[in-house]
DNA sequence: CTACAACCTACAGTCGCTGTAGCTTCAAGA
DNA sequence: TCTTGAAGCTACAGCGACTGTAGGTTGTAG
């Protein structure tokens, strides 16, 4: 009745390698499943929804110390999820600055590229810009 | 007249940690500098110049791997430019593809948080997002 | 001469895995 | 029942790009 899962199978649920999930177990965000006589692992319903619950977390970009700073909250339902949310905003606002300097990465070297029409290094735009960072800055407005 | 360097100034124009420097001349990044008679490294101007290129090379998120490249490529002025144009183009597919993931885990961020109205853990949208990843898939569209 | 900052080497640790070596266990087919 | 091959086990090294530490030496200003 209570369904049992091998740890190949966890690792095609959660999407990630066998040995992912073993790292998981000794990091101490999945709990030391029981064993079969011949001591491979055998894992439980709760088991397999807590690994879902990571791998869904590490999607969206959570390190796993916050993971297990959330998966600790909700461990106690009862507890107010303010908590909760503080993480999430504060990692919301780590992923909008992450794209922020992306973008501005990304301008630079669209600019740097379509610059560039020499033939021969010596002439190279994206060269000279790496080389001389005013370069850029001069050219940014 | 041929200024010179101290690791320590060099990581001020870098903006870096000595440690980095060091570990740039380890990696062969950086060439070997002289020494003073008590074993100091002394910079010239070469590796000052060569330090910012890849510092730059950093800041645009290029991997230390493609630097030595460019910096290869760009050490024979006269070879063309072709090579380090691709390495910048592929570069700059590498990061609109990251931007693009970190959207759409802003976006899935957004809704988690905005959704979240329960004040205890066992009614946390946020909570029972990150349990069950169909509540974010369904609500996608 | 004395402080003290800055330098030196060598090595361990970070994060989140991933890969390898060398073994054992399990399940299915002959 | 035997065999084969996939899947599992432990233990440990390696990745990238640094960063930190320990324990020592050098350089410089007062």
């Amino acid at each position: 009745m209570n369904p049992e899962y091998s740890i190949g199978q966890m690792a095609r649920a959660g999407d990630c390698k066998v040995q992912t999930i073993r790292y998981y177990e000794q990091k101490g965000l999945l709990p030391e499943p029981q064993r079969t006589p011949g001591n491979q692992r055998i894992y439980s319903q709760t088991h397999y929804d807590r690994l879902r619950f990571i791998r869904h977390g590490r999607e969206l970009g959570f390190s796993l110390d916050r993971i297990r700073q959330i998966l600790d909250l909700s461990d106690d339902s009862a507890k107010p999820c303010a908590t909760v949310d503080l993480i999430a905003r504060e990692h919301l606002r780590e992923v909008e600055s992450k794209i922020e300097r992306l973008q501005s990465m990304k301008g630079e070297l669209q600019r740097m590229i379509s610059e560039c029409a020499g033939d021969r290094v010596s002439e190279c735009r994206i060269v000279k810009v790496l080389a001389d960072h005013e370069l850029c800055l001069t050219d940014d407005h």
